[in-house]
DNA sequence: CACGCGCTTGATTGTCGAGTCAATTAGTAT
DNA sequence: ATACTAATTGACTCGACAATCAAGCGCGTG
């Protein structure tokens, strides 16, 4: 028997396993077995602490756009010149791989909900709030006297934004035109014309 | 019994009765059952005419993208100004409502066969059939002397299909921050700026 | 009109997996 | 140590649905 825990740390543990579950098989083809072997636990355990796949599900979701949104946040933290913001959102935007976990739970979720209000709230809530993010930096850049902006504030974060969700969903898909580099060269295209500042750069 | 019809017409109804099945049910949902009820038929009909679900919808997906395409190019036939053309792409790209079964169609099968090579080379032709649509219109405009562009061509094309991709995605997930005429609009937006043309207009 | 092939039917079979539950074990408090 | 609660197990039930198939129907052709 895997030996007892905590249920909020067999919780995270079920979270973390079902993440890799969607990456490998698709949320459509995702069985509680699948979490179960990843987990290293029996099958009723995932039962025992989540009522049925859907709240499983439900559970990865809220799960998966905090840590999505806090991440960013933290990284922002102690980033004091507005062009570092934004280089650094769409750098952490993108993923690395086609093999994101989060970004893959995110999208195949999203979609696999599609109809339902309450997962669509959810969505404009993470949506909302990456455009604050975008906002907040490009706001600070006109004050700090980088950015002189091409157009409202709310227009070019949520065009930031919506870049980025497209490319997460081409990387992730396999489209090779689209590939991780290239995807953030392209929003760093899009931040230097609409700021007039091309000293944004990605310092790796 | 539904009277017997030739095999192709048969085909493109069983296509058409798939694309709503999935507009209302979820990809993850589907049964054949939806599908041949809703094309008023039994379900041995949709095996005899396509030998089993993975066929059927590779079928409905391959079908989706060409119909996507060719209506575009379609409607760019005749159209000489390349600033129509813009806003002609933008208009014809961004779904009306959130029940585009099409649009719907195609983001569910993409992350459906999310990992499977061969729909990501699909995914792949795709997108850049739409890029060279772009291109070829941004090219146009500056020949015409319409247009001067913020950036090189590719760059901007593969934007303007990311940007219409996302908010296809939005506006399907029920997001109501990026609603379809917030939507062209933001896009325009970002047409505008990277064109230096003010006088790009949704005539509707 | 009769024959045959292509299309249609829907009952049936078999598989798969979600969710249940009674038994068991691990952890914790007294 | 004892007793109590929480966590874990995995065999089992049961419904759902894909795919099969034998039988029936009707259109086109000769």
């Amino acid at each position: 028997m895997a030996s007892a825990k905590k249920a909020s740390d067999r919780r995270d543990q079920l979270i973390l396993a079902t993440l890799d579950a969607i990456r490998d098989r698709g949320i459509a083809n995702l069985r509680i077995q699948d979490v179960a072997t990843r987990a290293g636990v029996a099958t009723g355990t995932v039962h025992y602490h989540f009522n049925d796949l859907d709240q499983l599900i439900n559970d990865v979701y809220a799960w998966a756009c905090d840590r999505f949104y806090t991440t960013r946040l933290n990284a922002l933290a102690g980033v004091e010149d507005a062009r570092d913001q934004l280089v650094l959102m769409i750098d952490a935007g993108v993923p690395e791989s086609e093999n994101d976990a989060l970004v893959i739970a995110m999208h195949d979720i999203d979609l696999y909900r599609r109809g339902n209000a309450t997962m669509g709230l959810l969505l404009q809530a993470l949506y909302e709030r990456q455009v604050a993010l975008y906002f907040a930096a490009l706001q600070l850049g006109v004050a700090q006297g980088h950015f002189r902006l091409s157009g409202p504030v709310v227009d070019l974060a949520q065009n930031l934004v919506a870049l980025e969700d497209a490319y997460e969903l081409h990387i992730i898909s396999g489209n090779r035109s689209a590939a991780p580099d290239r995807a953030r060269e392209l929003i760093l295209g899009y931040a230097r014309t609409v700021t007039s500042c091309a000293d944004l750069q990605l310092r790796r």
